[in-house]
DNA sequence: GTATATGCAAAACTTTTGCATCCTT
DNA sequence: AAGGATGCAAAAGTTTTGCATATAC
């Protein structure tokens, strides 16, 4: 995937302003991947890029019903954004370093469409993430 | 079940408090079984069983750190609580007028556990919501 | 030039905490 | 009687909003 650009936010319907460059990149080209408002916000500034937060907050909503982003709610109580690249994908956290992987199966996925068909449910969307120690921090 | 009673509270180690008694009854009684503090606290008020909303929060964190409650974060940032009664499952709700059915699926049981154990990870726990309109939503 | 976006400050909301008082065992 | 629990009020944390100014097209 080529580096995010101003023709993405004007793909999906949104002014290349500034600032939403810059939370754009970001969400991009950081090694985390999964950031809450706060997180991208102190990294922002650490790069002299700063955003206000109130910004922040209003470009990732906007960045969601735009569908360039989708918004998490793990553990914790604050929302985490996260960049939509490829295709959908769950979660793997672990509860002592908190990385995060991603994961596919279509088995769950088969699965939660039939659960879904059972109840008499229309799906629309899903949320499946999976907390435990990561291989390293159960080595430690 | 039997209703619950100041017996439940002892064998978790929790002394039989007037509050706490007045809580997990309305948990337990409640037409609605997942709730917010705050709707615990506006049920309780309506009831003439006021109970401060402070109380209630630290209540709830007690109950959950017993294991007789479970703190779920759906959409919307708040957190919900859910007396424990049988064993696990997982969520489907509706996103149109928020009813919440419960299910239990072996088979994703089962790939979740492998997805796991392919990543390196020691499960600890896991969070499955679907989100969906249901059927009576979905007729009107 | 005009409509929209941003920054700042304040507000709204959810959850936690300090402390004096009260209740359970 | 003693330790722990509650209520109240205040604080802390997260997210939203009003409004004047600045920016993109």
């Amino acid at each position: 995937m080529t580096e995010a650009s101003a023709e993405d936010l004007q793909k999906a319907g949104l002014k290349a302003t500034v600032p939403r460059l810059k939370i754009l990149r970001m969400l991009d080209t950081c090694d985390q991947s999964h950031m809450s408002a706060e997180e991208l916000y102190r990294r922002l500034l650490e790069e002299h890029e700063e955003v206000a937060l109130a910004t922040i907050y209003r470009v990732l909503t906007q960045f969601e019903q735009a569908g360039l982003v989708e918004r998490h709610h793990f553990e914790g109580g604050q929302s985490v954004f996260e960049l939509c690249r490829d295709g959908h994908h769950d979660h793997l956290i672990c509860l002592k370093c908190g990385k995060v992987e991603e994961f596919f199966d279509e088995a769950i996925e088969a699965r939660q469409k039939a659960v879904a068909a059972q109840y008499g449910f229309e799906l629309t969307q899903h949320s499946m993430t999976l907390y435990g120690l990561c291989a390293s921090c159960r080595s430690n």
